[in-house]
DNA sequence: ATGGGTACCTGTCTGC
DNA sequence: TGCAGACAGGTACCCA
């Protein structure tokens, strides 16, 4: 479900509701991709000061418990594959896939997460603990200004993998999923199989262009729907009616009527238009 | 260092 | 209708 637009239109829907809030409680479900690395009762009592994002993780900076000598710290939270924030003024009983509720003197935020390969983890500070190691290797936010063609052609040059599992890799830009990768490279018009090292500056500047673009027509879009993603009011993402080529196999190329083709590439399924996107 | 494959888990859809 | 198999928006980890 979320790629950065997911999570950043999740972050923005909860953001004035959350920041303040005093944690009164915590429910942990079924466990999640890690545990969360600190005892429920240490949470208690916290104020949440800030909700950031770093890519695809969401992070909770909570204040310092008074007479607590573990400090500040805070949450990192991922939604994995199938995961979504919903904040409630009143408690609901948990369902099935309801693994993670943080009660607060405000509602209840709660993460909904089927698969389960979402997380949240308890760290010192967004640079140590286990935030740090899971942040440490992300590359550049792509709407951030230092996200430029000349910095995606020079962190690709030496690399020759292809450009599409270079940009779900997460190394170089962060934020851009499989949907996403698809769109961008459709609407920059590179075949996703090319070699990064072959991509030129010129073609770089078109893909960051395209990146940026996508990703930010689809926050204000509120989020992709593909499946069923809702922000943490409830209200559905509309990008669906604009993808290009993503889960279009066989249906015509809206720039060329060329059939779209999928291939897959490092497990995961890619869309192209053999007529548009050019090695 | 780089890049590929595997693993985690469960729901939904397709085809026999 | 039942069932097997494919597939799903992510990413850490292991290995060549």
């Amino acid at each position: 479900m979320p790629e950065l637009p997911e999570v950043e239109v999740t972050r923005l829907s909860l953001i004035e509701r959350v920041r303040g809030a005093r944690i009164e409680g915590v429910r942990i479900g079924k466990p999640l991709r890690w545990p969360l690395g600190c005892p429920p009762e240490s949470l208690l009592g916290r104020r949440v000061l800030d909700l950031t994002r770093r890519g695809k993780y969401l992070w909770f900076a909570l204040d310092p418990r008074s007479g607590d000598d573990a400090g500040a710290g805070g949450l990192l939270m991922h939604l994995g594959m199938s995961g979504s924030l919903s904040f409630s003024a009143q408690a609901t009983p948990p369902g099935p896939w309801d693994h993670f509720d943080l009660s607060t003197d405000r509602g209840v935020l709660r993460l909904t997460d089927p698969r389960r390969f979402g997380a949240v983890v308890w760290s010192c500070g967004p640079h140590e603990g286990a935030a740090g190691k899971l942040l440490a290797g992300l590359g550049v936010e792509p709407l951030e200004a230092g996200f430029t063609g000349a910095l995606l052609h020079e962190r690709l040059r030496r690399r020759r993998l292809a450009i599409k599992t270079a940009l779900l890799a997460g190394d170089v830009v962060v934020g851009v999923g499989n949907i996403y990768a698809s769109e961008a490279l459709f609407i920059a018009g590179i075949d996703p199989r090319t070699r990064c090292s072959r991509l030129s500056a010129a073609r770089c500047e078109r893909l960051a262009e395209a990146i940026r673009g996508v990703l930010t027509r689809a926050v204000q879009a509120g989020g992709s729907t593909l499946r069923d993603f809702r922000d943490a009011h409830g209200a559905s993402g509309a990008f669906q009616l604009e993808a290009g080529v993503y889960g279009r196999e066989g249906l015509p190329c809206g720039r060329c009527a060329a059939p779209v083709r999928r291939i897959v590439q490092a497990q995961r399924s890619t869309w192209f238009c053999a007529q548009c996107q050019r090695r």
